[in-house]
DNA sequence: GATCATATCGCGAGGCGTCGCAATAGCGAC
DNA sequence: GTCGCTATTGCGACGCCTCGCGATATGATC
């Protein structure tokens, strides 16, 4: 397979957030490591919210010898390079959004299952009522909020 | 210690939540048994949150033979009768609410990792924007919202 | 391409919470 | 007081997540 780096490099190309990954963190003293690679490899694939889980088993599959401590440190390492962002679910688990655009919260209805993203208008006054009554700064996107939904209640 | 059943039903006495939940249980077929009293009793020592752990531990100082799922299903049972109700703190670990008078939200700062229950009129706020715009019907108690308190955000 | 400092990994253990199952024991009825 | 139905328990196993530790391997330097 002749030219393959040729071509890789060619063009600006649609730069992604996750091709310099591996500058980024040697450029912090860190290492760029096959772990890390697969596990970028993986989020490649994705978009929005995926579970802890979910790209721990992804990742085996990729590489039979991944580990979850391994995967869990590496996301930790991600989410300080803002390219993922965790929260919890209604049952405290873990879940990642991939490439956070804008941040928002995210609504379970206890009765159906379902969930929603809160939209900004709705957001903006949960962030203000706190900001304005108590100085707080809420950071919406790391819990989700549970409850029932228009069609579960009445 | 004679005339102990006498003094125990002597007077209106000031009724406590916990006093009737044998009889309450028998009602609906369930059973009172000493797993069920161990921890009525532990709770009768508390007020405000509390974690699972810490009452599954202290449950144990009682009863040696204390397990810890027996524990988790009374305490779902206890949280059906109305008297104990759940909540998530920020890493998603479970905390009690003993007797929960006004439901309340809770903060944390990721900062100084203090917290505080978010007050009734902020609460109604929040309450009243998910359920105007989408018609949601909010349990707040059950999350714990992370951010950056005053003292620790600028 | 060899060397070396140290970032990272894999492993094992532990805490938390859930569930299925077989054995136990409330408690209502007689 | 005994009997019997079945709610409940204890156990064991599992899934999720974290952490410490000794072994490994990245990548900067020469
Ligand atoms: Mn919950
Ligand atoms: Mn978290
Ligand atoms: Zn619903
Ligand atoms: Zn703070």
């Amino acid at each position: 397979m002749p030219h393959e780096q040729i071509e890789a490099s060619a063009g600006p190309a649609a730069a992604s957030p996750w091709d310099d990954v591996a500058v980024r963190l040697r450029a912090g003293g860190l290492r760029w490591t096959p772990q890390r690679r697969t596990l970028i490899e993986v989020l490649r694939e994705h978009e929005g919210h995926v579970t802890a889980s979910e790209l721990i088993a992804r990742c085996k599959e990729l590489d039979g010898t991944t580990t979850p401590s391994t995967v869990y440190r590496a996301l930790d390492l991600l989410e300080e390079l803002g390219l993922v962002k965790h929260g919890h679910g209604h049952d405290g688990r873990e879940e990642y959004h991939i490439l956070p655009q804008q941040v928002h919260g995210h609504l379970y209805c206890v009765g159906c299952g379902s969930t929603w993203e809160i939209r900004p208008e709705t957001a903006a006054v949960i962030v203000d009522a706190l900001a304005s009554q108590l100085g707080f700064a809420v950071d919406l996107s790391h819990v989700t909020i549970s409850g029932l939904c228009a069609g579960c209640h009445d």
